[in-house]
DNA sequence: AGGCAGGCTTTTA
DNA sequence: TAAAAGCCTGCC
């Protein structure tokens, strides 16, 4: 089936902005996208035209939510004023198309855990492993095989040498903590999307191993708060580099969070570049 | 070969 | 309470 996006909506640069560790790539700007108890294939085939895999009820009960098609990322895009936050403005312009998926707040609590101190490709190695250690194995719409998230109950399942053989490390302890955690019913996903992103990085930063950075993450990806804003070492160097007086956060809010996409893949993509041509 | 990669917890001053 | 040390692992 064919759909139409009109808003700002890119594949790659989604899947590159470090939101996301499980989409797999089958094509040129084609995808296959595994989320919850579904999977999607979608391809870009042409001026805003997307094939997908799906019955259009299917498109719009899951995946037009996923996708977040109801949030007007051009609106928040345009809100940048370009005389007064030209970096801003640069950044949002190299990386539109990024937007914040609306993804599973179980799924994103783990793989942030996992993230802290990795690059992107050993994360999605690490979940890639642990989803096939006791993820359930399931069937995609082309009858090719993939495994969904495991539930918490399947993660507390593993013994220690089969969690440790996912690549883990020292995060083993942390990944079973917050699979505990969750299975004892201690945090109440929902209600932490309905208050604001502080509280819920402040709910999130109880758990053993989740520290700031990594609740900002969650809160983000896992629970749309689009004002939280993830401070990793390289955000931090933005600011200092870019913004030596302070950065402008009440003029962001409350969409702080999308901002930070935008110049974080800037500034990524700036630093390979330097890479590739030295 | 030592440092670093999208941090966190624990220990130490 | 702020700064360091230690932690798994893979990669250059």
């Amino acid at each position: 089936m064919i759909i139409y996006i009109e808003d700002d909506f890119n594949l790659d640069k989604i899947t590159d902005s470090g939101q996301c560790f499980r989409w797999e790539k089958t094509g040129e700007a084609a995808y296959r996208i595994p989320f919850r108890d579904k999977c999607l294939y979608i391809e870009a085939v042409g001026d805003s035209a997307y094939d997908v895999s799906c019955t259009q009820q299917e498109f719009q009960n899951v995946w037009y939510d996923y996708f977040d098609l109801g949030t007007d990322y051009r609106m928040i895009r345009e809100r940048i004023d370009e005389q007064k936050d030209p970096f801003l403005y640069q950044a949002a312009e190299q990386e539109k198309g990024i937007r914040i998926l609306r993804q599973d707040s179980w799924e994103m609590l783990i793989s942030f855990i996992i993230s802290q101190n990795k690059n992107i490709p050993a994360i999605r190695r690490s979940i890639a492993l642990l989803a096939a250690a006791c993820g359930e194995a399931c069937s995609d719409s082309k009858g090719i095989s993939y495994y969904a998230f495991p539930r918490p109950e399947a993660v507390l399942g593993l013994d220690p040498d089969q969690l440790r053989a996912c690549s883990l490390g020292y995060r083993c302890k942390y990944v079973r903590a917050a699979a505990e955690y969750v299975s004892e019913g201690k945090i109440n996903f929902e209600e932490l999307q309905k208050t604001d992103a502080d509280r819920a990085i402040e709910a999130l930063t109880e758990i053993y191993g989740v520290g700031i950075k990594v609740a900002s993450c969650i809160a983000l990806f896992g629970m749309h708060h689009l004002n939280a804003f993830p401070r990793d070492v390289w955000v931090k160097r933005i600011l200092e580099n870019e913004y030596p007086n302070g950065y402008p956060f009440s003029d962001y809010a409350p969409y702080n969070g999308v901002y930070q996409q935008y110049m974080f893949a800037f500034y990524r993509n700036v630093k390979t570049l330097r890479e590739t041509k030295s």
